[in-house]
DNA sequence: ACCTCACATTCGTTTAGGCGAATATATTCG
DNA sequence: CGAATATATTCGCCTAAACGAATGTGAGGT
């Protein structure tokens, strides 16, 4: 596709944005990778929700995905225009304040840390917190 | 309707945001209230279409409208709540940034202090600057 | 090779939204 | 009242996108 407008990108991310299912997963991704099977877990949603949420952030340049064995983790990937990506941040830290949001990180964290407990016996992924 | 969510207020919020033309008003809005025959002038879109946006950023309740005359005035709405005025302040001060946008913005000033010379003789209406 | 797990994609349907063209409404002027 | 101006709304068409259900794919285990 031809390279957009500036204009036309901050609408593309607005729109990816504008979705409630994708700012909950977005808000589960701060500061931490995060896999599939949390947010399944999380969000009590279908899974081909989850995923095709996930494929549309990917396109528009919002999340990273890298695979690791059975297991996919998403992470969110900073925009390289800064105004993008100040849009990103004053998004992310209106979610960080949200009360709903803030429920689900921390049956993210309670997941996480009893899958951590598991991992040497079972395998199990862990959302391990990521650097930038 | 029934009261949103935050996170579905937030989400509708973002849907607003997500289309050029509107991205576009709304910088010709900043720190002032606009008419629509400016809106007209300045993006040199159809009637129809330009209206059609407002009424959206209106439902959305971004935007108020006033009357004055023939003329319909229209300007940014800060919204109630924290979060949502913040992210709303991040999308303005980014547009206000951007090339594009800043170009608008001047036409605006050109075609606003042209009426002002007229506006005694035809009673054009002029794109006051606003308080909040 | 086969099975299973974790995830992605496709299909069919429904809904929201964008557009131009046409039409309706409100206000002012004569 | 009738005409003109400024703006809003409706109509018909089209595309994007959301959803559940079903199916496809890639990795690991046996």
């Amino acid at each position: 596709m031809a390279t957009l407008s500036q204009t036309a990108r901050l609408a593309a991310l607005f729109a990816a944005l504008a979705d409630p299912t994708r700012l909950r997963l977005l808000n589960l991704m701060q500061g931490r990778e995060v896999c599939v099977c949390y947010f399944v877990e999380i969000l009590g949603q279908s899974q081909p929700k989850i995923s095709r949420h996930l494929a549309y952030l990917r396109r528009a340049g919002v999340v990273s995905a890298r695979r690791e064995g059975k297991w996919m983790h998403y992470r969110i990937l900073r925009p390289e225009d800064a105004a993008e990506a100040a849009v990103l941040d004053a998004a992310l830290a209106t979610l960080a304040g949200d009360k709903r949001m803030q429920a689900d990180r921390v049956r993210l964290e309670r997941a996480g840390s009893a899958a951590a407990k598991l991992v040497m016996l079972a395998g199990a992924p862990k959302p391990a917190p990521v650097a930038g």
